[in-house]
RNA sequence: GCCGCGGUAGUAUAGCCCGGACCAGUAUGCGGGCCUGUCAAGCCCGUGACCCGGGUUCAAAUCCCGGCCGCGGCGCCA
């Protein structure tokens, strides 16, 4: 028998020719014995199909039938025949079955919602096998695509930034440590210095999907070590507003490529159908951190003027625009400065320039932004500062040392238009559209600050 | 980093509060048997577990202490 002639399952189903001879291969979901007649469920990437072996047809593959074990890896050349039993009303009658790998009992059973997820994520492998278990991954794929797709649709060009870094972005503890030969480094956990580098060399709109790493200890259900950032810079921005559109048109193609995907779609009819109803509005409404902060006080949760939303505020601010708007996107602008990283832009006059004595109009908030799915952070961007001047000044104002940031600094004395982007978590947007309850479900592999193996 | 909850067969759980009749129940898996139309196959038989250490007690899965491991909440963030 030869895997040459291996066909998809569910090109057989679909254009097969009952009493026709075909060859299918795949692994045995599951074997029912009946005596003189043993049927088989083999699947493949494609779908299922049904193997039947009988006794008077072929002693040896009925044999051989009989003896199969979960999840085995197997070949089937059979007649393909029609039945009213079988599932799709046609199965492949077994002439010759060849058992390609023979599995072990398994430690999990990959049909069960039964195992935890670390006992999951243990046997990966194995629970993948179960299609409403790979959704998640085959959708942050399409996802992934669709971003790429809009961004090189709309002038952007895909660069590939270092993973390897001689310094934190923002100076903090939450990177990981290497050792780079004989100097220290450190994993990337934001490409956003070489984004802006594109910018001002003159490529204008970047973008980048890959990995970022935070070394945070952080115990939750969307948080990993290890993500996946959707990323872009823009420059001769008018304002951040801009940024905003371009996370609109990048989100909502994310969105409404898992909706309709070929790959995703039955998937998601089948095991996510509340995925399928999430309707992206063509702009999502704005909302500026003040106002945010009188719309939770009035829902009585109590926030300081320069204070971050917290996890709670987050929550109740997407449930407040999920039930009064029917948005489950919003974005909140204009984060205070004290809770936003030094390079971001704060209000000021004349923001497209670099004027001598800068007007900061409210010195306290910024030009910046979260975007809220279903109340989570699924993104942060804004304007960035490009007068060097400033920038340096925001540097010492955060307590950093202008020292580690040399080359960055020279960058913005050689020509720096204004300009602005985002990340957007990929992982993030697949849990949130999917309704999963914990972002590794989302990552093939995921790291937290437990897990590395396998 | 801080806080909370939890660890019983391969997996998922009951039992724990109120210690004894628990050599630990159930489901599923696994092994064996019967069955030529199953599709959550069925029926019969079998298999397999109290995280580790210490303590209290006549008696510990159960109560106490320590450790290890897991999960989550907050912080931080995508």
């Amino acid at each position: 028998m030869l895997l040459e002639e291996r066909r998809w399952i569910a090109e057989v189903m679909r254009e097969g020719r009952p009493g026709e001879r075909y060859v299918i291969a795949g692994w045995v979901e599951a074997v029912r014995r009946h005596g003189g007649v043993v049927f088989v469920i083999v699947r493949d990437r494609s779908g299922r199909m049904q193997v039947v072996a009988k006794r008077n047809v072929s002693r040896e593959a009925w044999e051989t039938a009989r003896e199969l074990s979960r999840e085995s890896v197997v070949a089937v050349k059979g007649i393909l025949v029609e039945s009213k039993a079988a599932l799709g009303g046609r199965e492949l009658q077994a002439e010759e079955i060849l058992v390609l790998n023979e599995a072990e009992p398994l430690p999990i059973e990959p049909g069960g919602k039964t195992a935890s997820l670390a006992i999951r994520l243990r046997y990966r492998w194995i629970d993948l096998r179960e299609p409403r278990h790979a959704t998640p991954i085959i959708a942050a794929a399409v996802a992934a695509e669709a971003a790429s797709r809009w961004f090189s649709e709309h002038g952007f060009v895909e660069v590939f930034t270092p993973k390897i870094v001689a310094s934190a972005t923002e100076g903090g503890a939450e990177v990981f440590p290497i050792i780079y030969f004989d100097k220290e480094a450190f994993l990337a956990q934001s490409p956003q210095l070489y984004k802006q580098m594109g910018v001002i060399a003159g490529l204008e709109r970047v973008y980048e999907i890959g990995p970022a790493f935070r070394a945070e200890k952080s115990h939750t259900a969307r948080h990993l070590t290890e993500f996946t950032s959707v990323d872009f810079e823009m420059g001769f921005i008018r304002g951040f507003e801009d940024v905003m559109r371009v996370v609109e048109g990048v989100v909502t193609a994310m969105i409404e490529a898992v909706q309709r995907d070929e790959r995703t779609r039955p998937l998601l009819e089948e095991y996510y159908p509340q995925a399928l109803e999430l309707r992206p509005p063509k702009e999502y409404p704005r909302v500026s951190i003040d106002e945010a902060y009188k719309l939770l006080r009035n829902a009585g949760l109590e926030l300081g003027e320069d204070e971050d939303l917290g996890t709670e505020g987050e929550r109740r601010l997407g449930e407040i625009y999920e039930r009064e708007y029917g948005a489950p996107l919003v974005f909140v602008t204009h984060y205070p400065w004290a809770v936003r990283p030094f390079y971001t832009m704060r209000v000021r006059e004349e923001p497209w320039g670099c004027p001598e004595e800068p007007r900061f109009t409210n010195p306290r908030r910024t030009y910046s932004f979260d975007l809220l799915f279903r109340g989570m952070e699924v993104a942060t961007g804004g304007q960035r500062e490009h007068c060097p001047a400033i920038l340096e000044a925001q540097i010492r104002e955060k307590g950093l040392n202008p020292k580690a940031f040399e080359w960055y600094l020279e960058m913005f004395r050689h020509g720096a238009p204004p300009h602005g982007g985002a990340g957007i978590g990929l992982e993030r947007v697949v849990m949130q559209l999917l309704g999963l309850s914990n972002i590794r479900e989302a990552r093939m592999v995921p790291r937290d600050p437990e897990h590395l193996v396998p």
